[in-house]
DNA sequence: GGGTTCTATACGCATATCCGTATTTTAAGT
DNA sequence: ACTTAAAATACGGATATGCGTATAGAACCC
């Protein structure tokens, strides 16, 4: 339990672990490489595998991860699982964040106080 | 070392690593709520203490980590220090997640795969 | 039904990250 | 210089999260 509830009431703690868990969805380099590349075009697991080197359950949970959070859709078209970014907002949102880190890249990169490499 | 490297140019891969870091940053619901606080008005950290009722040593920590990430700026004045949001980004950005979010809420809630409740 | 392809899930391990508590550092005020 | 308020940092413990590997599930074809 979070010792926000010490001060702010129940619900806005659950509203921003709810944010604070969408933000997280975005916190891995595979997870963003993803988005990324369903920006582009919508694209199979089998091919997102490929272009990212990366083994077949990895690529899955991690979209089972974006779909969660809503940043990434999924259809059926025969055999094949096709998903795709979800929404203009993703598309904003990671260019936000790259122009953001473009302006403070090396700071960032020498931040080793909580957030850790990886 | 990230798997991805295997497929991707090992800039291109700093580079995601980089955004990633700079995503976690809002990951967590306690500096979420702090950057909220900061775009209303600048605040010195013992006013931030009072005002989540979360100990002291936590919310400069908190503080450190938006700091690297570019979230807040700091500022002497007399024996406090004021910290403040730094950016309008900052505001776009958490204004996008929060409108998906309420998008998508349930569905974010059930979400137990690879992020779990904090 | 059996086989094949594509995708999703499970499990154990290693590490990142948050918390509680205590301590150190900084700088203003006397 | 000494005191004190304000803020930053340190450390151990607990949990979350990503990875590797293996396995299960689903849809299609024969």
């Amino acid at each position: 339990m979070s010792t926000l509830t010490k001060r702010l009431p129940a619900q806005e703690v659950e509203q921003l672990q709810l944010e604070a868990k969408f933000f997280r969805g975005l916190g891995d380099p595979t997870r963003l490489k993803i988005l990324e590349l369903l920006l582009e075009r919508e694209r199979t697991v089998t091919q997102l595998v490929e272009a990212l080197g990366v083994p077949q359950g990895r690529v899955s949970s991690h979209l089972a991860c974006l779909s969660w959070c809503g940043y990434v859709t999924a259809s059926r078209k025969g055999r094949h699982r096709y998903y795709r970014a979800a929404d203009k907002r993703v598309r904003r949102i990671l260019g936000l964040a790259r122009d953001m880190v473009s302006d403070n890249a090396e700071h960032l990169w020498a931040c080793t106080r909580i957030e850790r490499d990886r």
